[in-house]
RNA sequence: GCACCCGUAGCUCAGGUGGAUAGAGCAUUUGCCUUCUAAGCAAAGGGUCACAGGUUCGAGUCCUGUCGGGUGCACCA
């Protein structure tokens, strides 16, 4: 048995595909160079069908002009000049005008094989910060902040496989109206005290008390008045409103971290609010956005008192009506100010940092610290001034994100300007039928619609907790039903891995900007383009590999021609290619910022080796070469595919 | 009114830097378990890539406009 279960090395490993890309593409260049003295990029794309080989360069097309030449007669020119140039290719072919190359199968294997052609990349000093989750403290997470932290998420796992340093924020807004409403609610509505409120928040689900008394105080005439009440005591920091603040705050926190690591989510710091307040971080900033003259004294007009930035910092053709406010005429901030000096912390610009203390250490070991306002008690750890700076955040806050990004500008830093990414993604909305399901009563006007907006507000939305709840139920039933020799902690273990696979690829495999319309049933089901399904491909591989009692050496077994013969058979070549195309998808992906770009590349090399594993018996092979062959792909592949799991945040069961 | 996103099969969605016959999953119909696990495999039907112009040897992809749908434009976060 093999061991799979080899995290992410330091330095990545290029596969054979990548640098067989990049030779062809340079020899290409300078044979162009050499003969037509034409100096032009040479880009490859992988063809439409394969039996136009494993490569096509369009140069043809794009030299046509240049050079008077009809396409093919160029390509033709190519083809014969660059035959026999080039290790690793075995042929070049016209078609069409394009110069399309087969590789030499057998070296590709045996150059696979023996891990020659690898080379490292070099491992990244600079720090990237990404801030993901990002909850308001006061009530249950639901599948829209899922979105959000598994998107986050997995964009680090991504990262950190192409060994980029990253450090992982979740910043706590916990002296916002929502928690305050929170408080309200309890003090005035439910007449609690302080410790009796610290009495509830002990019980495991106080995140889903709060979800209910938050959307029943939200929808009070008098939370208004509550609300100013409760935010003048948790701003001053005394009181027992600003007591029950943290405890409501602290408890919820808490909760949200157990929703996410049972996601296999982590945090390496939480910076809060409280403590952006308390060392007046704000006031650091407001100095320097006075200095750099970024904002203004407005003396007339709607936002008179007030300190705002001109509309023209982030907005074309903006007039007098756009200026922002950041600071209001009572004397406060707001939350774009704030957000300004966060920022800067966060590229170590700002000349104040927090203080840290452990809040807790996960079974793998690592440690989530959260910030403190005091030294006392403090732990030696340093976080932010990172080189560039990710946030994610639904794409309805693009307006404030740009807002953030123009006062970094206006501050004179342009480079960190341009390092401040808005990571924005379309939200999640129900669909009619899964509220219908949810007892979730519609109006007329909804029932119209195609999806409905989620609202914490309303307490409209799917409890993160609860559809994990579900998953794992589903699942079970299933495991129990198979593997009924188990034991009851086993299968559970695998019921989990199941449910939580499922949920991450749910979320993953739609593209940023698409709004996932969210249905109970699809995202319960197991089959199909599903996260299980990938699990499945996985598990079977290994299944193979299980029966064999000791695998041959195959650097000794499979020589280049053995390899060459067997890969004849298209299907299973083309298998291969795909196995081998993992670093590549993973650097675009990375590149474009697009995690479903990973999770549809584990989608299809699970469907080619499902359709390997029922068109080949492995084990049954008679003869002992080919059968070697195939048991070295099942093994490539199950490598492979743990390693995009892996990086998806998603586990390979034991069994399914 | 202004800004951003979306419009591809009945439904839900993929389609790097323009390239060859536009792809998956679900649903529908039909085959395949005495087999390394059927959470699987195979086959069929299903398309004016919203519409109209433009750029190009070539446009689902780039540009402009129109029409639909979503979101944002607070002294809330």
């Amino acid at each position: 048995m093999i061991s799979l279960n080899d995290q992410y090395s330091v330095a990545i490993l290029k596969t054979v595909f990548h640098s067989l890309e990049r030779s062809i593409s340079r020899a290409v260049s300078n044979y162009l160079q050499t003969n037509y003295a034409v100096d032009v990029p040479v880009t490859t794309e992988q063809p439409k069908q394969s039996s136009f080989g494993e490569m096509a360069l369009p140069v043809a097309f794009q030299l046509a002009k240049q050079l008077k030449k009809a396409p093919v007669m160029i390509a033709k020119e190519l083809a014969a000049g660059l035959s026999g140039q080039i290790e690793g290719v075995a042929a070049f072919e016209v078609a069409n005008g394009y110069l399309n190359v087969r590789f030499d199968r057998g070296w590709f294997a045996r150059e696979i094989l023996t891990g020659n052609g690898f080379e490292t990349q070099e491992f990244s000093i600079r720090k990237t910060i990404v801030e993901h989750t990002n909850i308001n403290p006061n009530k249950a997470a639901h599948i829209g902040h899922l979105r959000n932290a598994i998107l986050g998420d997995t964009f680090v796992r991504m990262m950190k496989a192409m060994g980029t340093r990253v450090e992982t924020q979740n910043y706590i807004d916990n002296t916002g109206v929502q928690v305050a409403d929170v408080v309200a609610a309890f003090h005035f509505v439910e007449k609690k005290t302080a410790a009796e409120v610290a009495e509830l928040a002990k019980q495991p689900r106080f995140d889903y008390l709060c979800w209910d008394l938050y959307s029943k105080v939200a929808q009070m005439e008098e939370v208004k008045g509550w609300r100013t009440e409760t935010l003048h005591s948790i701003e001053s920091g005394e009181g027992a409103l600003s007591e029950m603040g943290h405890v409501v705050a602290d408890a919820i926190v808490d909760c949200h971290l157990n929703t996410m690591l049972r996601l296999g989510i982590q945090y390496d710091v939480l910076p809060r609010e409280s403590e952006i307040l308390h060392l007046k971080f704000w006031a650091n900033c407001f100095e320097l956005l006075k200095e750099q003259k970024a904002i203004y004294f407005e003396n007339e007009g709607k936002n008179k008192g007030c300190w705002v930035m001109p509309g023209s910092a982030f907005r074309e053709n903006a007039g007098e009506e756009d200026s922002k406010v950041i600071v209001r005429s009572n004397g406060t901030v707001t939350y774009v100010g704030k957000d300004i000096a966060y920022q800067l912390w966060k590229f170590g610009l700002l000349g104040k940092d927090f203080y840290y203390r452990k809040l807790r250490t996960y079974p793998n070991g690592s440690v989530c610290y959260v910030s403190t306002a005091t030294r006392e008690g403090a732990e030696r750890v340093q976080f932010g001034g990172g080189t560039s700076v990710y946030n994610v955040i639904d794409s309805r806050q693009s307006y404030l994100q740009d807002v953030v990004v123009a006062g970094l500008k206006a501050l004179g830093y342009p480079n960190q300007a341009d390092k401040s990414i808005h990571f924005s993604y379309e939200m999640v909305a129900l669909t009619p039928r899964t509220c219908v399901e949810l007892g979730i009563e519609l109006s007329e006007e909804d029932k119209t619609k195609t999806t409905v907006e989620m609202s914490g507000r309303k307490g409209l939305g799917v409890k993160a907790d609860d559809l994990i709840d579900q998953l794992i139920e589903r699942a079970q039933v299933e495991v129990d039903s198979r593997h009924a020799d188990k034991s009851k902690e086993s299968r559970t273990k695998v019921a989990e891995q199941i449910a939580v696979c499922s949920l991450r690829y749910f979320l993953l495999k739609f593209t940023r900007t698409s709004v996932i319309a969210f249905d109970l049933q699809e995202a319960l089901s197991f089959e199909g383009e599903t996260g299980p399904y990938v699990q499945y491909a996985a598990v079977r591989a290994n299944n193979i590999l299980r029966k064999v009692a000791t695998l041959p050496d195959f650097k000794a077994v499979l020589p280049e021609e053995v390899l060459r013969t067997v890969l004849e058979t298209e299907d299973l070549w083309q298998l291969l290619l795909d196995i081998s195309r993992l670093e590549s998808v993973l650097e675009a992906a990375v590149k474009s910022g697009e995690p479903a770009a990973l999770a549809k590349y584990a989608f299809q090399l699970a469907q080619g080796f499902s359709k390997f594993y029922h068109d080949y018996r492995v084990l049954d092979e008679a003869d002992e070469a080919r059968r070697n062959v195939l048991l070295w792909m099942t093994m490539h592949f199950a490598k492979q595919l743990e390693k995009t799991l892996n990086t998806l945040g998603i586990a390979v069961p034991e069994y399914m």
